[in-house]
DNA sequence: AATAGATATTGTACTTTTGACAATAAATAT
DNA sequence: ATATTTATTGTCAAAAGTACAATATCTATT
Protein backbone atom coordinates (compact mmCIF):
# COMPACT_ATOMS: atom_id res chain seq x y z
CA UNK A 1 0.00 0.00 0.00
CA UNK A 2 1.58 3.09 -0.80
CA UNK A 3 1.48 6.25 1.36
CA UNK A 4 -0.16 9.60 -0.24
CA UNK A 5 1.60 12.53 1.08
CA UNK A 6 0.27 15.89 1.57
CA UNK A 7 1.68 17.28 -1.64
CA UNK A 8 -0.25 14.86 -3.66
CA UNK A 9 -3.75 16.12 -2.71
CA UNK A 10 -2.31 19.50 -4.54
CA UNK A 11 -1.61 17.92 -7.51
CA UNK A 12 -5.52 18.86 -9.16
CA UNK A 13 -6.70 20.71 -11.89
CA UNK A 14 -9.97 22.57 -12.22
CA UNK A 15 -11.89 23.09 -15.45
CA UNK A 16 -15.09 24.79 -16.32
CA UNK A 17 -17.14 23.82 -19.11
CA UNK A 18 -19.66 26.06 -20.44
CA UNK A 19 -23.18 24.31 -21.53
CA UNK A 20 -24.65 27.07 -24.52
CA UNK A 21 -28.09 26.09 -25.39
CA UNK A 22 -29.30 28.74 -28.22
CA UNK A 23 -33.06 28.28 -29.84
CA UNK A 24 -33.54 28.67 -33.65
CA UNK A 25 -35.83 27.23 -36.43
CA UNK A 26 -37.98 25.65 -33.73
CA UNK A 27 -34.54 23.07 -32.54
CA UNK A 28 -32.36 23.59 -29.07
CA UNK A 29 -29.05 23.90 -30.49
CA UNK A 30 -25.67 23.59 -28.37
CA UNK A 31 -22.44 25.76 -28.91
CA UNK A 32 -19.76 23.84 -29.39
CA UNK A 33 -15.67 24.83 -30.71
CA UNK A 34 -13.56 22.83 -32.61
CA UNK A 35 -10.16 21.64 -30.61
CA UNK A 36 -7.27 23.21 -31.84
CA UNK A 37 -4.79 21.64 -29.61
CA UNK A 38 -4.18 18.25 -27.78
CA UNK A 39 -5.65 15.99 -26.34
CA UNK A 40 -8.63 15.20 -28.86
CA UNK A 41 -6.96 17.92 -31.33
CA UNK A 42 -9.38 18.16 -33.88
CA UNK A 43 -12.56 17.28 -32.54
CA UNK A 44 -15.70 19.08 -30.99
CA UNK A 45 -16.27 19.73 -27.84
CA UNK A 46 -18.39 21.97 -25.33
CA UNK A 47 -16.05 25.33 -24.38
CA UNK A 48 -14.24 24.88 -21.58
CA UNK A 49 -11.20 26.59 -19.66
CA UNK A 50 -9.10 26.05 -16.63
CA UNK A 51 -9.72 27.85 -13.58
CA UNK A 52 -7.02 30.13 -12.77
CA UNK A 53 -5.70 29.78 -9.37
CA UNK A 54 -7.08 33.07 -7.58
CA UNK A 55 -10.37 33.05 -9.65
CA UNK A 56 -14.04 32.01 -8.15
CA UNK A 57 -15.74 29.24 -10.39
CA UNK A 58 -18.99 31.55 -11.24
CA UNK A 59 -16.63 34.22 -12.13
CA UNK A 60 -14.71 31.75 -14.26
CA UNK A 61 -17.48 30.71 -16.22
CA UNK A 62 -18.61 34.34 -16.90
CA UNK A 63 -15.25 35.00 -18.25
CA UNK A 64 -15.24 31.76 -20.43
CA UNK A 65 -18.76 32.50 -21.91
CA UNK A 66 -17.38 36.25 -22.63
CA UNK A 67 -14.23 35.11 -24.50
CA UNK A 68 -16.29 33.48 -27.00
CA UNK A 69 -19.70 35.05 -26.85
CA UNK A 70 -18.81 38.68 -26.08
CA UNK A 71 -21.52 38.28 -23.69
CA UNK A 72 -21.66 39.46 -20.11
CA UNK A 73 -24.25 39.85 -17.98
CA UNK A 74 -26.34 36.96 -18.50
CA UNK A 75 -27.85 34.45 -16.13
CA UNK A 76 -25.49 31.07 -15.07
CA UNK A 77 -26.97 28.07 -13.79
CA UNK A 78 -24.61 25.29 -12.18
CA UNK A 79 -25.42 22.01 -13.61
CA UNK A 80 -22.83 19.02 -12.35
CA UNK A 81 -19.62 18.35 -11.22
CA UNK A 82 -17.89 15.36 -13.35
CA UNK A 83 -14.27 13.65 -11.69
CA UNK A 84 -14.20 10.32 -12.85
CA UNK A 85 -10.27 10.32 -12.37
CA UNK A 86 -9.41 9.14 -15.98
CA UNK A 87 -11.77 11.98 -18.05
CA UNK A 88 -8.90 14.02 -19.05
CA UNK A 89 -5.77 12.15 -20.28
CA UNK A 90 -3.00 14.68 -18.97
CA UNK A 91 -4.01 14.78 -15.39
CA UNK A 92 -6.24 14.44 -12.72
CA UNK A 93 -8.91 17.67 -14.14
CA UNK A 94 -12.12 17.86 -12.40
CA UNK A 95 -15.14 20.34 -14.25
CA UNK A 96 -17.85 21.46 -12.84
CA UNK A 97 -20.64 22.34 -16.06
CA UNK A 98 -22.25 26.02 -16.42
CA UNK A 99 -25.66 26.32 -18.46
CA UNK A 100 -26.46 29.51 -20.05
CA UNK A 101 -29.17 30.09 -22.40
CA UNK A 102 -28.77 32.93 -24.75
CA UNK A 103 -31.17 34.03 -28.39
CA UNK A 104 -28.54 32.78 -31.07
CA UNK A 105 -28.98 36.08 -32.89
CA UNK A 106 -27.39 37.71 -30.62
CA UNK A 107 -24.43 35.74 -30.65
CA UNK A 108 -21.41 37.44 -32.37
CA UNK A 109 -17.96 35.75 -33.55
CA UNK A 110 -14.82 36.86 -32.15
CA UNK A 111 -12.25 36.31 -34.36
CA UNK A 112 -9.77 36.48 -31.46
CA UNK A 113 -11.01 34.21 -28.95
CA UNK A 114 -11.15 30.97 -29.95
CA UNK A 115 -8.38 29.61 -32.85
CA UNK A 116 -10.74 26.78 -34.19
CA UNK A 117 -13.95 26.76 -35.37
CA UNK A 118 -17.22 27.05 -33.38
CA UNK A 119 -20.76 25.42 -34.58
CA UNK A 120 -24.57 25.97 -32.75
CA UNK A 121 -25.42 21.66 -33.38
CA UNK A 122 -29.02 20.86 -32.95
CA UNK A 123 -29.26 18.76 -29.67
CA UNK A 124 -30.23 15.61 -31.40
CA UNK A 125 -27.41 15.61 -34.18
CA UNK A 126 -24.66 15.84 -31.88
CA UNK A 127 -21.76 13.22 -32.42
CA UNK A 128 -19.05 12.18 -30.24
CA UNK A 129 -17.55 15.04 -28.31
CA UNK A 130 -13.84 15.04 -26.51
CA UNK A 131 -13.36 13.93 -23.47
CA UNK A 132 -16.78 13.33 -21.20
CA UNK A 133 -18.59 16.06 -23.01
CA UNK A 134 -21.27 13.92 -24.26
CA UNK A 135 -22.50 13.13 -21.19
CA UNK A 136 -21.70 16.64 -19.26
CA UNK A 137 -23.93 17.78 -22.81
CA UNK A 138 -26.46 15.05 -21.99
CA UNK A 139 -26.84 16.03 -18.47
CA UNK A 140 -27.19 19.77 -18.45
CA UNK A 141 -29.75 18.95 -20.72
CA UNK A 142 -31.73 16.91 -18.91
CA UNK A 143 -31.27 20.02 -16.59
CA UNK A 144 -32.44 22.56 -19.14
CA UNK A 145 -35.81 20.42 -19.76
CA UNK A 146 -36.24 20.42 -16.13
CA UNK A 147 -35.53 24.12 -15.37
CA UNK A 148 -38.38 24.60 -18.35
CA UNK A 149 -40.60 23.38 -16.38
CA UNK A 150 -39.97 24.76 -12.99
CA UNK A 151 -38.26 28.88 -13.77
CA UNK A 152 -39.45 31.27 -16.86
CA UNK A 153 -35.89 30.77 -18.26
CA UNK A 154 -37.55 29.69 -21.72
CA UNK A 155 -37.78 33.61 -22.15
CA UNK A 156 -34.02 33.48 -22.32
CA UNK A 157 -34.48 31.23 -25.85
CA UNK A 158 -37.03 33.06 -27.24
CA UNK A 159 -36.90 36.21 -29.11
CA UNK A 160 -37.00 39.15 -27.16
CA UNK A 161 -40.56 39.64 -28.52
CA UNK A 162 -42.43 36.53 -29.12
CA UNK A 163 -45.48 35.25 -30.12
CA UNK A 164 -47.37 32.33 -27.98
CA UNK A 165 -46.87 29.78 -30.41
CA UNK A 166 -43.33 30.69 -30.64
CA UNK A 167 -43.31 29.60 -26.54
CA UNK A 168 -45.62 26.77 -27.14
CA UNK A 169 -43.36 24.91 -29.83
CA UNK A 170 -40.46 25.34 -27.52
CA UNK A 171 -42.59 23.52 -25.24
CA UNK A 172 -43.49 21.13 -27.48
CA UNK A 173 -40.30 20.67 -28.83
CA UNK A 174 -38.77 19.95 -25.07
CA UNK A 175 -41.34 17.73 -23.28
CA UNK A 176 -42.19 15.98 -27.20
CA UNK A 177 -45.95 15.83 -26.65
CA UNK A 178 -48.29 17.98 -28.94
CA UNK A 179 -50.42 20.62 -27.05
CA UNK A 180 -53.82 22.68 -27.83
CA UNK A 181 -53.47 25.80 -28.50
CA UNK A 182 -56.35 27.25 -26.37
CA UNK A 183 -55.36 25.56 -23.00
CA UNK A 184 -51.70 26.32 -23.49
CA UNK A 185 -52.63 30.07 -23.81
CA UNK A 186 -54.91 29.76 -20.90
CA UNK A 187 -52.03 28.41 -18.81
CA UNK A 188 -49.32 31.32 -19.73
CA UNK A 189 -52.09 33.75 -19.28
CA UNK A 190 -50.96 33.10 -15.34
CA UNK A 191 -47.33 34.28 -16.08
CA UNK A 192 -47.06 37.76 -15.72
CA UNK A 193 -45.58 38.84 -18.98
CA UNK A 194 -45.84 42.02 -21.16
CA UNK A 195 -48.19 42.45 -23.54
CA UNK A 196 -47.15 44.90 -26.17
CA UNK A 197 -49.27 46.39 -29.37
CA UNK A 198 -47.13 45.38 -32.05
CA UNK A 199 -47.86 42.04 -33.91
CA UNK A 200 -46.43 39.72 -35.99
CA UNK A 201 -45.23 41.28 -39.02
CA UNK A 202 -44.45 39.77 -42.66
CA UNK A 203 -46.84 36.83 -42.27
CA UNK A 204 -49.67 36.05 -44.65
CA UNK A 205 -52.49 35.51 -42.21
CA UNK A 206 -53.71 37.19 -39.34
CA UNK A 207 -50.75 38.38 -37.41
CA UNK A 208 -49.75 36.82 -33.86
CA UNK A 209 -49.55 39.56 -30.74
CA UNK A 210 -45.69 39.75 -29.67
CA UNK A 211 -44.98 39.71 -26.24
CA UNK A 212 -42.23 39.93 -23.89
CA UNK A 213 -40.94 38.75 -20.54
CA UNK A 214 -39.67 41.47 -18.12
CA UNK A 215 -37.68 40.12 -14.75
CA UNK A 216 -38.02 43.08 -12.79
CA UNK A 217 -42.17 43.14 -14.30
CA UNK A 218 -42.13 40.01 -12.83
CA UNK A 219 -40.64 40.35 -9.52
CA UNK A 220 -42.47 42.92 -9.26
CA UNK A 221 -46.03 41.15 -9.57
CA UNK A 222 -44.64 38.29 -7.99
CA UNK A 223 -44.77 40.54 -4.48
CA UNK A 224 -48.59 41.26 -4.48
CA UNK A 225 -49.95 37.87 -5.88
CA UNK A 226 -48.30 34.67 -4.86
CA UNK A 227 -47.34 32.61 -8.17
CA UNK A 228 -45.62 29.87 -8.68
CA UNK A 229 -44.11 29.59 -12.53
CA UNK A 230 -44.92 25.79 -13.44
CA UNK A 231 -45.34 24.68 -17.07
CA UNK B 1 0.61 41.24 -15.22
CA UNK B 2 2.27 37.74 -13.56
CA UNK B 3 2.78 34.91 -16.19
CA UNK B 4 0.59 31.49 -15.10
CA UNK B 5 3.15 28.67 -16.04
CA UNK B 6 1.02 25.43 -16.85
CA UNK B 7 2.52 23.80 -13.58
CA UNK B 8 0.50 26.20 -11.67
CA UNK B 9 -2.81 25.05 -13.08
CA UNK B 10 -1.82 21.65 -11.01
CA UNK B 11 -1.96 23.31 -7.79
CA UNK B 12 -5.44 22.55 -6.58
CA UNK B 13 -6.95 20.33 -4.30
CA UNK B 14 -10.49 18.94 -3.74
CA UNK B 15 -12.65 17.92 -1.43
CA UNK B 16 -16.37 16.18 -0.87
CA UNK B 17 -18.24 16.96 1.74
CA UNK B 18 -21.62 15.16 3.06
CA UNK B 19 -24.42 16.75 4.14
CA UNK B 20 -26.37 13.96 6.10
CA UNK B 21 -29.57 14.84 6.83
CA UNK B 22 -31.51 12.73 9.24
CA UNK B 23 -35.30 13.23 10.53
CA UNK B 24 -35.88 12.47 15.04
CA UNK B 25 -38.64 14.07 16.76
CA UNK B 26 -40.33 15.91 13.74
CA UNK B 27 -37.03 18.34 13.19
CA UNK B 28 -34.76 17.56 10.28
CA UNK B 29 -31.11 17.25 11.54
CA UNK B 30 -27.85 17.38 10.13
CA UNK B 31 -25.43 15.23 11.09
CA UNK B 32 -21.65 17.34 12.13
CA UNK B 33 -18.40 16.75 13.10
CA UNK B 34 -15.83 18.70 15.59
CA UNK B 35 -12.77 19.14 13.81
CA UNK B 36 -9.96 17.75 15.47
CA UNK B 37 -6.94 19.71 13.62
CA UNK B 38 -6.39 22.91 11.99
CA UNK B 39 -7.21 24.56 10.15
CA UNK B 40 -10.92 25.27 12.31
CA UNK B 41 -9.61 23.33 15.04
CA UNK B 42 -12.85 22.53 17.84
CA UNK B 43 -15.22 24.19 15.31
CA UNK B 44 -18.03 22.46 13.83
CA UNK B 45 -18.42 20.92 10.45
CA UNK B 46 -19.94 19.28 7.76
CA UNK B 47 -18.05 15.64 7.34
CA UNK B 48 -15.70 15.86 4.47
CA UNK B 49 -12.87 14.52 3.54
CA UNK B 50 -10.59 15.36 0.51
CA UNK B 51 -10.58 13.16 -2.81
CA UNK B 52 -7.75 10.53 -3.29
CA UNK B 53 -5.19 11.03 -6.32
CA UNK B 54 -7.09 8.25 -8.11
CA UNK B 55 -10.58 8.29 -6.69
CA UNK B 56 -13.79 8.83 -8.36
CA UNK B 57 -15.56 11.76 -6.94
CA UNK B 58 -19.06 9.57 -6.42
CA UNK B 59 -16.72 6.92 -4.90
CA UNK B 60 -15.18 9.20 -2.34
CA UNK B 61 -18.36 10.11 -1.05
CA UNK B 62 -19.49 6.72 -0.40
CA UNK B 63 -15.95 6.17 1.24
CA UNK B 64 -16.03 9.22 3.42
CA UNK B 65 -20.01 8.31 4.34
CA UNK B 66 -18.64 4.80 5.19
CA UNK B 67 -15.69 5.32 7.46
CA UNK B 68 -18.13 8.27 9.10
CA UNK B 69 -21.31 6.01 9.41
CA UNK B 70 -20.31 2.43 8.91
CA UNK B 71 -23.59 2.79 5.93
CA UNK B 72 -23.24 1.89 2.65
CA UNK B 73 -25.36 1.07 0.11
CA UNK B 74 -26.77 4.53 0.62
CA UNK B 75 -28.36 6.89 -2.52
CA UNK B 76 -26.08 10.16 -2.51
CA UNK B 77 -27.19 13.09 -4.49
CA UNK B 78 -24.86 15.24 -5.75
CA UNK B 79 -25.47 19.11 -4.65
CA UNK B 80 -23.12 22.11 -5.98
CA UNK B 81 -19.85 23.19 -5.84
CA UNK B 82 -18.18 25.31 -4.18
CA UNK B 83 -15.29 26.88 -5.48
CA UNK B 84 -14.54 30.48 -3.58
CA UNK B 85 -10.81 31.27 -4.11
CA UNK B 86 -10.23 31.69 -0.36
CA UNK B 87 -12.56 29.09 0.91
CA UNK B 88 -9.67 27.21 2.31
CA UNK B 89 -6.96 28.73 4.56
CA UNK B 90 -4.47 26.58 3.73
CA UNK B 91 -4.71 26.70 0.21
CA UNK B 92 -7.20 26.60 -3.12
CA UNK B 93 -9.41 23.75 -2.60
CA UNK B 94 -12.50 23.34 -4.63
CA UNK B 95 -15.31 21.10 -2.98
CA UNK B 96 -18.24 18.92 -4.35
CA UNK B 97 -21.21 18.69 -1.88
CA UNK B 98 -23.05 15.58 -1.34
CA UNK B 99 -26.28 14.99 -0.15
CA UNK B 100 -27.78 11.84 1.79
CA UNK B 101 -30.53 10.67 3.97
CA UNK B 102 -30.98 8.50 6.34
CA UNK B 103 -32.62 7.24 9.38
CA UNK B 104 -31.16 8.31 12.64
CA UNK B 105 -31.95 5.54 14.78
CA UNK B 106 -29.71 3.21 11.74
CA UNK B 107 -26.58 5.41 12.32
CA UNK B 108 -24.08 3.86 14.51
CA UNK B 109 -21.24 5.37 15.83
CA UNK B 110 -17.98 4.10 14.99
CA UNK B 111 -14.63 5.25 17.32
CA UNK B 112 -12.22 4.46 14.98
CA UNK B 113 -13.36 6.62 12.17
CA UNK B 114 -13.58 10.44 13.63
CA UNK B 115 -11.08 11.65 16.06
CA UNK B 116 -13.70 14.09 17.45
CA UNK B 117 -16.92 14.35 18.49
CA UNK B 118 -20.19 14.44 16.32
CA UNK B 119 -23.62 15.40 16.95
CA UNK B 120 -27.08 15.31 14.97
CA UNK B 121 -28.23 19.08 15.00
CA UNK B 122 -32.16 20.40 14.12
CA UNK B 123 -31.49 22.23 11.13
CA UNK B 124 -32.61 25.41 12.48
CA UNK B 125 -30.72 25.03 15.56
CA UNK B 126 -27.17 25.32 13.41
CA UNK B 127 -24.56 28.21 14.71
CA UNK B 128 -20.96 29.41 12.83
CA UNK B 129 -19.35 26.44 11.03
CA UNK B 130 -15.88 25.79 10.03
CA UNK B 131 -15.12 26.89 6.06
CA UNK B 132 -18.00 27.69 4.19
CA UNK B 133 -20.18 25.29 5.43
CA UNK B 134 -22.98 27.15 6.69
CA UNK B 135 -23.51 28.17 3.03
CA UNK B 136 -23.16 24.79 1.57
CA UNK B 137 -25.47 23.02 4.31
CA UNK B 138 -27.75 25.85 3.44
CA UNK B 139 -27.51 24.88 0.11
CA UNK B 140 -27.92 21.72 0.10
CA UNK B 141 -31.11 21.94 2.50
CA UNK B 142 -33.03 23.87 0.02
CA UNK B 143 -32.08 20.92 -2.58
CA UNK B 144 -33.61 18.67 0.09
CA UNK B 145 -36.70 20.64 -0.05
CA UNK B 146 -37.34 20.91 -3.45
CA UNK B 147 -36.03 17.34 -4.01
CA UNK B 148 -38.94 16.20 -1.33
CA UNK B 149 -41.63 17.48 -3.26
CA UNK B 150 -40.41 15.80 -6.65
CA UNK B 151 -39.18 12.26 -5.69
CA UNK B 152 -39.87 9.65 -3.77
CA UNK B 153 -37.12 10.40 -1.21
CA UNK B 154 -38.99 11.31 2.36
CA UNK B 155 -39.23 7.71 2.94
CA UNK B 156 -35.38 8.01 3.06
CA UNK B 157 -36.18 10.02 5.99
CA UNK B 158 -38.92 8.06 7.84
CA UNK B 159 -38.86 4.88 9.46
CA UNK B 160 -39.40 2.11 7.81
CA UNK B 161 -42.69 1.53 8.58
CA UNK B 162 -44.31 4.56 9.21
CA UNK B 163 -48.06 5.92 9.36
CA UNK B 164 -49.30 8.76 6.65
CA UNK B 165 -49.22 11.28 10.02
CA UNK B 166 -45.94 10.80 10.49
CA UNK B 167 -45.58 11.55 6.67
CA UNK B 168 -47.62 14.23 7.00
CA UNK B 169 -45.30 15.96 9.92
CA UNK B 170 -42.44 15.80 7.90
CA UNK B 171 -44.43 17.44 4.94
CA UNK B 172 -45.76 20.48 7.64
CA UNK B 173 -42.00 20.55 8.54
CA UNK B 174 -40.32 21.20 5.62
CA UNK B 175 -42.61 23.29 3.96
CA UNK B 176 -43.48 25.44 7.06
CA UNK B 177 -47.55 24.98 6.53
CA UNK B 178 -50.29 23.26 8.24
CA UNK B 179 -52.46 20.87 5.44
CA UNK B 180 -55.53 19.18 5.82
CA UNK B 181 -55.53 15.76 7.07
CA UNK B 182 -57.75 14.21 4.48
CA UNK B 183 -56.52 16.14 1.52
CA UNK B 184 -53.04 14.92 2.34
CA UNK B 185 -54.17 11.20 2.06
CA UNK B 186 -55.96 11.51 -0.87
CA UNK B 187 -52.29 12.96 -2.33
CA UNK B 188 -50.50 10.36 -0.96
CA UNK B 189 -53.01 7.64 -1.59
CA UNK B 190 -51.70 7.97 -5.46
CA UNK B 191 -48.19 6.82 -4.74
CA UNK B 192 -47.65 3.23 -4.89
CA UNK B 193 -47.03 2.38 -1.25
CA UNK B 194 -46.66 -0.93 0.13
CA UNK B 195 -49.78 -0.97 2.96
CA UNK B 196 -49.19 -3.23 5.68
CA UNK B 197 -52.10 -5.48 8.02
CA UNK B 198 -50.04 -4.46 11.10
CA UNK B 199 -50.75 -1.20 13.08
CA UNK B 200 -49.29 1.20 15.65
CA UNK B 201 -48.73 -0.04 19.04
CA UNK B 202 -48.49 1.40 22.14
CA UNK B 203 -50.53 4.22 21.84
CA UNK B 204 -53.79 5.63 23.76
CA UNK B 205 -56.08 5.56 21.11
CA UNK B 206 -57.33 4.57 17.53
CA UNK B 207 -54.45 2.94 16.07
CA UNK B 208 -52.95 3.54 12.58
CA UNK B 209 -51.88 1.84 9.59
CA UNK B 210 -48.52 1.47 8.47
CA UNK B 211 -47.08 1.82 5.65
CA UNK B 212 -43.33 1.51 3.64
CA UNK B 213 -42.04 2.06 0.71
CA UNK B 214 -40.54 -0.12 -1.87
CA UNK B 215 -38.20 0.94 -4.51
CA UNK B 216 -38.68 -2.14 -6.67
CA UNK B 217 -42.38 -2.12 -6.19
CA UNK B 218 -42.67 1.33 -7.23
CA UNK B 219 -40.57 1.13 -10.06
CA UNK B 220 -42.37 -1.82 -11.25
CA UNK B 221 -46.35 -0.22 -10.83
CA UNK B 222 -44.54 2.63 -12.64
CA UNK B 223 -43.80 0.55 -16.06
CA UNK B 224 -47.88 0.41 -15.96
CA UNK B 225 -49.33 3.48 -14.90
CA UNK B 226 -47.87 6.71 -15.37
CA UNK B 227 -47.20 8.42 -12.47
CA UNK B 228 -45.34 11.27 -11.55
CA UNK B 229 -44.32 11.56 -8.15
CA UNK B 230 -45.25 15.20 -6.95
CA UNK B 231 -45.85 16.83 -3.15
C1' DA C 1 -65.02 45.11 -52.55
C1' DA C 2 -65.91 40.39 -51.83
C1' DT C 3 -64.00 35.94 -50.91
C1' DA C 4 -60.79 32.27 -49.87
C1' DG C 5 -57.00 30.73 -47.05
C1' DA C 6 -54.47 30.72 -43.01
C1' DT C 7 -53.61 31.18 -38.39
C1' DA C 8 -54.93 33.82 -33.98
C1' DT C 9 -57.94 34.10 -30.34
C1' DT C 10 -61.91 33.18 -27.53
C1' DG C 11 -65.70 30.30 -25.75
C1' DT C 12 -68.13 26.25 -23.96
C1' DA C 13 -69.05 21.97 -21.82
C1' DC C 14 -67.09 18.26 -19.39
C1' DT C 15 -63.74 15.95 -16.37
C1' DT C 16 -60.38 15.89 -12.82
C1' DT C 17 -58.10 17.81 -9.03
C1' DT C 18 -57.99 20.55 -4.99
C1' DG C 19 -59.65 22.51 -0.60
C1' DA C 20 -62.60 23.13 3.38
C1' DC C 21 -65.07 20.80 6.53
C1' DA C 22 -68.25 17.29 8.41
C1' DA C 23 -69.11 12.58 9.73
C1' DT C 24 -67.87 8.10 11.13
C1' DA C 25 -64.52 4.37 13.00
C1' DA C 26 -61.44 2.13 16.25
C1' DA C 27 -58.54 2.11 19.68
C1' DT C 28 -57.55 3.30 25.15
C1' DA C 29 -58.85 4.83 29.78
C1' DT C 30 -62.20 5.28 33.37
C1' DA D 1 -70.90 1.45 28.85
C1' DT D 2 -68.99 5.92 28.02
C1' DA D 3 -65.71 9.59 27.36
C1' DT D 4 -61.58 10.69 24.95
C1' DT D 5 -58.49 10.73 21.30
C1' DT D 6 -56.85 10.16 16.90
C1' DA D 7 -57.65 7.56 12.31
C1' DT D 8 -60.15 7.33 8.30
C1' DT D 9 -63.74 8.25 5.02
C1' DG D 10 -67.26 11.18 2.78
C1' DT D 11 -69.36 15.39 0.77
C1' DC D 12 -69.73 19.42 -1.80
C1' DA D 13 -68.19 23.49 -4.08
C1' DA D 14 -64.42 25.85 -6.34
C1' DA D 15 -60.58 25.68 -9.31
C1' DA D 16 -57.80 23.77 -12.83
C1' DG D 17 -57.27 20.96 -16.77
C1' DT D 18 -58.96 18.87 -21.38
C1' DA D 19 -61.25 18.43 -25.81
C1' DC D 20 -63.21 20.61 -29.23
C1' DA D 21 -66.03 24.23 -31.51
C1' DA D 22 -66.69 28.96 -32.92
C1' DT D 23 -65.23 33.38 -34.11
C1' DA D 24 -61.68 37.06 -35.45
C1' DT D 25 -58.18 39.19 -38.24
C1' DC D 26 -54.80 39.28 -41.26
C1' DT D 27 -52.99 38.45 -46.58
C1' DA D 28 -53.74 37.08 -51.23
C1' DT D 29 -56.72 36.67 -55.04
C1' DT D 30 -60.42 37.56 -58.01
Amino acid sequence: MYKIEFKDFFNYSFSLDCVIFGYRNGQIHALLIKRSMEPYDGMWAVPGDLVYPDEDIEDAAKRILFELTKIGDIELHQSQTFGQPNRHPQGRVITTAYMALMRIEDFKVEASSWAGDFRWVPIHEISELAFDHNLILNSTYELLKQKLTQDPICFELLPEKFTLNEMQQLYEYVTNTEMDKANFRKKVKSIPLIEHKEKQVNVKHRPAKLFSFDQDHYNNILETKDYRFKM
